[in-house]
DNA sequence: ATGAAAGCGCTAACAG
DNA sequence: CTGTTAGCGCTTTCAT
């Protein structure tokens, strides 16, 4: 490994006949003012070494690390990346932080795992600030959000506000919901199943909220045996489905609080000869990719999934470059999108 | 941002009263033996000070990182992580690099895009080595794994050998092709379409292959029109699949090289009425987790997707500690899981 | 506008 | 077994 002769500053210097720190100001454009005849010089060294600065000497001795960690609590190696939720997200928050010159590295913190990994990280110096996504987990919520506040860094949490301190991300579920419901509601249904996610999510609780809501408000009256809480996937959601029209009465329309699970769903309906949606109506939540290339296209929800990843990004990097963040919690608005399953 | 008073490893040896080095080989168990006496003192300081290396540092002194880039080329925003392929390898890479504690920086690199940003990475002296998946792109593909040679980063590719040089952990898709199309073939189909993904990978080429060897070998006429590049997504096979069965002679068959598509495929076929297996069978390949669920579970290939993840994670490990890779491509078996739609 | 030099926090070689 | 100290490569203050 040839990592022994990669060129320094003073290297630079050197060749260009000037000292480091002129090296430095026309590295980094400043703080001070280089002539122009040295600032060429410079510069053509910088080209003839092939040089590139260090990050770490450089996030050392300016206490700046260019780097932002995103904490992936509740992480599951098989379908967490898989997800049409977490899987854009990520991405839009990659692309965020890259285009803006910040590394991402990714932190993943399983249940019940010890949390040293991640106060290693925080306490490292290795990154300037944090995206945190919060699950409602009694043994672990209330301790992470604390190290991180404690680790003084900047932090920014998704999907739920992390702590009273911390920006946050989120988006309005219970509206989404509610629309969602209504919609059924004004086609006609009244038998409404509810396929909803791990309710350890504060998504999952707000999309819960919305359909409860919106069903009291049309004075219909809910079956509990028709909810299921199918862990946002669509191997669960497949046998909520066949459970729920198995049933005496089996309902005419499924609300499912994600598109995944909504592909499950219809997946066994088509197989099990049931029409979308003549015989049971479908809506989703997300608004994922697929969803409007699926057949039936999927009436869902839309969440401004790359917005939020997006916007996650600019937050995190202007609390590390101390600007005030108002308001606080941004709540970005969602949006019902009729296809062909309703 | 309270970062000011983080305490150091100076602190934490004058509180113990001994030199910094005694500190440091207390926290790294070496490389010099410390008294027991002393050792508790140390670590009771740390524990009082509530004290954390900083990487930074430590990198800067030891010229090491213990963090290691992704490069992913042909980044898409929308899908690169919701794919069942790439997500369940990127969640394995993860695992394994946290758990022997590195840190993993995503750098994703968008097709034309220009490399200045992964060359930063690459010389910044933040990594001590590289994972990387090539497309076989002749923009870019001659061109990156030049660059990570010229770093003298430890490098490992997955899905094909990117360079010579590189260690590459591969899976045998020609086989696996082979097998998919031979069992059809012994299912008695004699119209079988092929729906591969992008062509620039060299996944996809070497599934085709399989798959025309395998026709070959049965003395099987192959009809050009009956394949189609779907760019490996769900939503172009729905389009596929549908044109290809409102030919005159439509299929019998259709292998797709990716489960995402075959899930397309799917869709579109029990939409239109078709009963699988028994009006056209499927194949697909790569057996995501959600392939065993769907109704009716698809046969398919199996790759051992966590394995190239794991395997990928610990030969940089293994490359970055100076240890030789041998042999220096990893050729995992793949294999036919007969399911419910053959 | 530039140079000299002091560290940032750590590891490891050198010296007991 | 432990202390002293020289840097790792950079930014920035203090000089000029």
């Amino acid at each position: 490994v040839a990592r022994g002769k990669r060129a320094t500053q003073r290297d630079v210097a050197e060749l260009a006949k000037v000292s480091t720190a002129v090296v430095s100001y026309v590295v980094n454009n400043g703080p001070r003012p280089t002539s122009p005849e040295v600032r060429r010089r410079v510069l053509a060294a910088i080209e003839a070494l092939d040089y590139h600065p260090n990050g770490f000497a450089r996030g050392l001795r300016a206490q700046r690390t260019n780097t932002v960690a995103f904490i992936l609590y509740d992480f599951h190696p098989l379908d967490s990346f898989t997800s049409h939720y977490l899987g854009p997200i990520t991405s839009a928050i990659i692309g965020d932080l890259t285009e803006h010159g910040y590394y991402l590295i990714i932190q993943p913190l399983k249940v019940g795992e010890d949390t040293a990994s991640v106060e290693r990280l925080l306490h490292s110096g290795r990154v300037d600030g944090v995206i945190m996504r919060m699950v409602q987990d009694p043994d672990t919520a209330d301790h992470l959000p604390g190290l991180i506040r404690d680790s003084g860094l900047a932090c920014v949490s998704i999907e739920r506000q992390g702590h009273p301190d911390f920006p946050a991300v989120v988006t309005d579920d219970e509206a989404g919901a509610v629309a969602a419901t209504s919609h059924l509601i004004e086609r006609g249904h009244r038998r409404i199943a509810l396929i909803n996610g791990d309710p350890r999510f504060h998504t999952a609780h707000a999309r819960e909220r919305g359909f409860r809501a919106a069903m009291a408000e049309a004075g219909l009256e809910i079956d509990e045996a028709m909810i299921f809480y199918c862990n946002w996937s669509s191997t669960e959601a497949i046998d909520a489905t066949r459970t729920l029209m198995a049933m005496p009465e089996p309902p005419t329309a499924i609300f499912c609080t994600s598109d995944d699970m909504a592909f499950g769903a219809m997946n066994a309906l088509t197989f099990d000869g049931y029409r979308i949606p003549d015989d049971v109506a479908i809506v989703g939540f997300d608004d994922a990719v697929q969803a409007q290339h699926l057949i039936p296209a999927l009436t869902t929800v839309r969440i401004p999934l790359t917005r939020i990843g997006t916007l996650a990004g600019s937050l995190v990097r202007a609390a590390i470059e101390g600007q005030p963040i108002d308001p606080i919690q941004q709540v970005l608005p969602v949006e019902l999108v009729e296809r062909g399953t309703t």
